[in-house]
DNA sequence: ATTCTCAGGTTAATCGTTTAATCATACTAG
DNA sequence: CTAGTATGATTAAACGATTAACCTGAGAAT
């Protein structure tokens, strides 16, 4: 590995002078610096990590804690935050919360040991945030004082139901398949409030009993919203098993605009999260607080979009009889 | 930040005892130990990973190149990696390669001046792999000559083709979407191998025109085997949407085992590459390189295995006529 | 009593980079 | 002619952990 000394020696000159010639820091003359640049460049030279990271007290690495990497959405948000880390400059450590609390802590601990210059977690069910002595962001639905930056769930679920309702549908199915899920609850919150008054709806938890629980509470609806493509997706197919086609029979609405939604005929209509942004704005609240800037950003709130494909249409038939009951069912 | 030096002020003792005292390692009486373990813990003390890395030129940080963090399999090879690593010790720095070639290279030397202590690269369409200050690990179809780890990815087309031949099929439609994926080429001439002389076949790269295509070339065919399953998930909905069911009519297998296989019905066979034994051997690599030792893995290719499911079932009607005649197309 | 040994420490150098403080030189202004 | 001022470069001190080399007593062996 070479490094400064080499290039001072080679040359006949100090490692100050190169460290300032090659950062541009200090005085030096154009002549110098033309000459250490290109033996640096000849010499292949590549400034120590560690060195740098030793004087300066910063590693230039930010640590991205995340439940579980395999699980859809996380990775279309660890290439966002990569992305955006790129463009601050820093490098993006990834560490596995394993989907519990205690892992998230010990992730936590281990980035920091790493020497990471601020962290970004995106929170199981419990959001135990212990203290750090970096930085910390939190990607979840919003909760903390300050450093949390969340999709609109709730308005992603309104914008759903009123996609339908516009299309005439009156009679729907709301399906989560996780009732601790804050992130779920939020967003069938949002469905409910933009079905209340013009329609009714019932809301499910569903586990395994799929099939059963679809042909049960599917009694004059024509519409399913669910809180992800991939529940849609089962829903498209469970459906299509039991004979009834999607649009025409039933329109479904998922979550996220996973690559599968695409994928598969009809596409699915979907709420989409803005992961880029979100990823944006955790990445410049990190970089503010590091660089100590005394503004910070505040907490906030980024709104999803409707992403409309095949697995949505107009109601086929108009209801027979609107129905102003409304009923709630959890498991 | 407390560091050694304040430990030791603390303590009226020398920083070197404190590191002794900590790493274990010079000659430290246990009164001592205990007395300097106990304050670290008062104080917080985490040791600093730059000093640590700058007197040991390691940094415990292995990069990863990935193409596409966001395209299926990746995320589950990243977790694979990641938990690997975790047990030898290292971190993981991620890296987008952005799909080209330049993007990787880029991505590499990044990772490099961020003082990664090696480097595994799943690498685009070429190889081309430049010479490196440390160990690179490929992740691939094999063709390098010792650092390189692959799944077996002709053996398992060989292995989908052979299940169906079992159940009674005999007259196949091979699909792929990407005719420059060396990946998607070994799986299809796998298919092939497995195939020839039992059956007929036709091999096709789809592009957008799928429905088309679909009916253009089922003459007959009562199975399908595609090279992912997001392809086996669209050959499926497609085939619904044609009036066929499956697997009564038309039997699917994909590949890679992504979440949707089983969120989906009906549930997808499909060929499952051994990831975490994959991640294990090239961080294994990796960890030997490192650590100078003599004796390095060698390259090796980890076989798939068959996940029987619901798309795929025995042949409902014999084949009428059993014809030998083999047909190839490419796009 | 003198030498040896050894446990238990301490000193000081090192890793590579940055940077404040200093120095030498030439040039300008008074 | 001297003081002042740029300019360009050097010295040396950090940053934090590690480690080879050295030092100091106390007890054992001669």
């Amino acid at each position: 590995m070479t490094n400064q000394k080499q290039i001072a020696r080679d040359l006949g000159i100090s490692v100050a002078t190169v460290s300032n010639a090659l950062t541009g820091k200090g005085r030096v003359s154009e002549d110098v610096i033309r000459l250490v640049t290109s033996r640096a460049g000849q010499l292949g030279y590549v400034p120590s990590a560690a060195g740098r990271a030793l004087k300066s007290g910063r590693s230039g690495i930010l640590g991205l804690v995340m439940p579980d990497i395999t699980q859809p959405v996380f990775p279309e948000f660890a290439q966002g935050v990569e992305a955006e880390a790129d463009k601050c400059g820093f490098g993006v450590l990834i560490a596995n919360g394993r989907g519990t609390e205690t892992g998230q802590s010990k992730a936590i601990r281990q980035l920091i040991q790493r020497g990471v210059d601020g962290i970004i977690v995106i929170p199981q069910r419990g959001t135990t945030l212990e203290v750090s002595p970096v930085p910390v962001a939190i990607a979840s639905t919003p909760n903390d004082p300050s450093n949390t930056v969340a999709a609109n769930h709730a308005q992603g679920g309104k914008l759903a139901a009123r996609a339908l309702i516009n299309l005439g549908h009156r009679k729907f199915l709301l399906l989560g398949n996780d009732p601790s899920s804050p992130v779920q609850n939020d967003r069938i919150a949002g469905m409910i409030e933009g079905l209340t008054g013009n329609s009714s709806f019932e809301a499910c938890w569903t586990a395994q009993d799929f099939p059963n629980l679809m042909q049960k509470h599917l009694e004059g609806v024509t519409a399913i919203l669910t809180v992800s493509d991939l529940l849609a997706l089962r829903v498209v197919t469970e459906a299509a098993q039991m004979g009834l086609k999607c649009p025409e029979d039933i329109s479904v609405i998922g979550f996220d605009d996973l690559p599968l939604a695409t994928a598969v005929r009809p596409t699915l209509s979907t709420i989409v999260p803005d992961t880029s942004e979100l990823s944006r704005r955790l990445v410049a609240y990190l970089d503010a607080a590091i660089r100590q800037d005394p503004i910070l950003p505040a907490a906030s709130v980024v709104d999803m979009t409707l992403m409309l494909r095949e697995s949505t249409g107009p109601v086929s038939a108009p209801p027979t009889t609107f129905s102003p009951h409304l009923t709630r069912r959890s498991k």
